[in-house]
RNA sequence: UCCCCGAUAGCUCAAUGGUAGAGCAACCGGCUGUUAACCGGUUUGUUGUAGGUUCGAGUCCUACUCGGGGAGCCA
């Protein structure tokens, strides 16, 4: 007897075999010809397996016909063909063994769909759903393209610290992470209190970049990535961001912004056509039930080039739209969501990236162009979901970096080791960040970023 | 954080200021190689919370809580 997952025991090559298959009932029918078809899921593919249950079977009235959606079983039975449509084989159960019944008058997910906001108030049993379960697979697919990429094109896989010493990494509002005891915190002479005493020696923060650590280890090691968990205490309520969320950020030494930009929107092509290779049910399901285009949008991208322009040349086609923007245009105005929508929704209608923005909307670290007003930043942005990538070649030059961080109004004494990367055998650089969730938010044509992540964290909800 | 909208049965939603209802789910029965099965019947409510107006509030007013859409911040 061989143990079978639901999507092994669908294909046909399976007609024949001796399996084990365990997993969660969907849903149960009845035949009054003397046997029950049983639904069964286990989340290695959106489709069930059928199991046919004899009424002869010794627990088929005391126990199988009491299955509902939610229990779980282990099934021993024989693949084979179905005489009837809508499945290529199905499952002859010899023996069903029940672990544990679900309620039926409790059991909160019901065979018909349920909103998206009802789902989300119970987040430990949502992976049962067929949403979920495909946003799910299709977020694993992205995490194995994201490393498989990476691999295949020698960049080194780092880790960056999750708690930091730094608390002017620039993207954000930080929690804060200390042992202190807030009852009692121990205070200074001026009656503040003294993080000098907390378990770092200093005050310290969740992390909302790796990039700066990323950076140090790019002029070591040359092509690096990390890929973990950032955290940004902002009170953003959006369908686009959370509080914990996770991000992927190449750093590459000797890499120009034109480097960072191809490696940029291969990256993206990559992901997404592993996405539909590997993904061909799930994607069919979010076309049909969640977003028509889900899978058109997806070959568009990855057949297509990205269309490159300049942030002055992007201003100019805003201007020139005769557009009602509710937010002005001009040169050195950062862009608006309506802007960008426009952009990429209907002035070229595909991801475009934006480069070589002012100096004045953007970090200290990006390089300062030779026309002095400009900077080697860049953001991918693509339809309904907007900036999915945002990176920059980064200064290298120590003297413009401290220039620029004066500009700011940032104190180089935070930055010590930042700036030694400069001291010791600079090199040009550049890297870029992509978040996780709204790569998997894109592919799917999810509407709400707390529907790609298991259990999302966003203000004031922290329940699971 | 700001603007707009919403909260009624387990779920999705109805209900001129005048006796709270439907579909689905659940339960019982029927039918059936069925497949979001189908047919008949039964059960289900402190109308988000706290006040207020009124003879009378699901409905009007105020505050709060939660949710949605949009904006800002960004990934």
């Amino acid at each position: 007897m061989e143990k079978l997952s639901v999507a092994q025991a669908r294909q046909v090559e399976s007609v024949g075999k001796d399996v084990l298959l365990q997993g969660w009932v969907r849903t149960r029918r009845d035949s009054k010809g003397g046997f029950s078809f049983l639904e069964l899921n286990d989340g290695t593919s959106l489709a069930n397996v059928q199991i046919i249950a004899e009424a002869t079977l010794p627990n088929y009235q005391a126990e199988i016909l009491h299955l509902t959606a939610g229990c779980s079983i282990s099934v021993e039975g024989t693949v084979q063909a179905s005489p009837a449509k809508g499945q290529a084989t199905e499952v002859r159960a010899r023996r069903v063994l029940v672990h544990g019944l679900a309620d039926a008058a409790r059991y909160p997910l019901q065979k018909k769909g349920h909103t998206m906001e009802f789902l989300r108030e119970i987040a430990h049993l949502r992976p049962r759903s067929n949403t979920f379960g495909a946003v799910l697979r299709v977020r694993h697919q992205i995490c194995r393209s994201i490393h498989e990429f990476f691999w295949e094109n020698g960049f080194l896989y780092v880790q960056a610290p999750i708690i930091t010493g730094s608390d002017c990494e620039g993207a954000g509002q930080m929690f804060r992470v200390t042992s202190l005891d807030y009852s009692k915190p121990p205070r200074n002479e001026a009656g503040e209190i003294d993080f000098s005493k907390d378990f770092f020696g200093k005050s310290t923060y969740l992390t909302v970049s790796g990039q700066l650590e990323a950076e140090a280890l790019a002029c070591s090691l040359g092509k690096v990535y990390t890929f973990g968990p950032t955290f940004r205490a902002e009170n953003s309520n959006t369908s686009r961001h959370l509080a914990e969320f996770w991000m992927i950020e190449p750093e590459a030494a000797f890499y120009t912004l034109e480097d960072n930009m191809d490696l940029a929107e291969a990256f993206l092509k990559r992901l997404f056509s592993d996405v539909l290779k590997h993904c061909g049910e799930d994607m069919q399901f979010f076309k049909d039930r969640i977003e028509p285009t889900a899978i058109s949008t997806l070959e568009g991208i990855v057949q297509s080039p990205f269309r490159r322009l300049s942030y002055t040349e992007a201003i100019e086609i805003l201007l020139q739209s005769k557009q009602a923007f509710e937010f002005p245009v001009a040169w050195g105005v950062d862009l608006q969501s309506e802007h960008e929508r426009y952009l990429t929704e209907k002035h070229f209608q595909c991801p475009v990236i934006l480069y070589d923005y002012p100096r004045q909307i953007k970090a200290f670290y990006m390089r300062l162009n030779d026309d002095g007003k400009t900077v080697r930043a860049m953001d991918v942005l693509v339809p309904r979901v907007g900036e999915l990538i945002g990176g920059s070649q980064r200064e290298e030059r120590l003297d413009v970096l401290e220039q620029r961080m004066a500009e700011q109004g940032l104190d180089p004494a935070g930055y010590g080791w930042y700036l030694d990367l400069r001291r010791y055998g600079t090199v040009p650089h550049s890297g870029f960040g992509l978040g996780l969730e709204r790569t998997v938010q894109f592919a799917t044509g999810m509407g709400n970023i707390r529907d790609v992540i298991p259990f999302p964290r966003t203000p004031g909800n922290a329940e699971f």
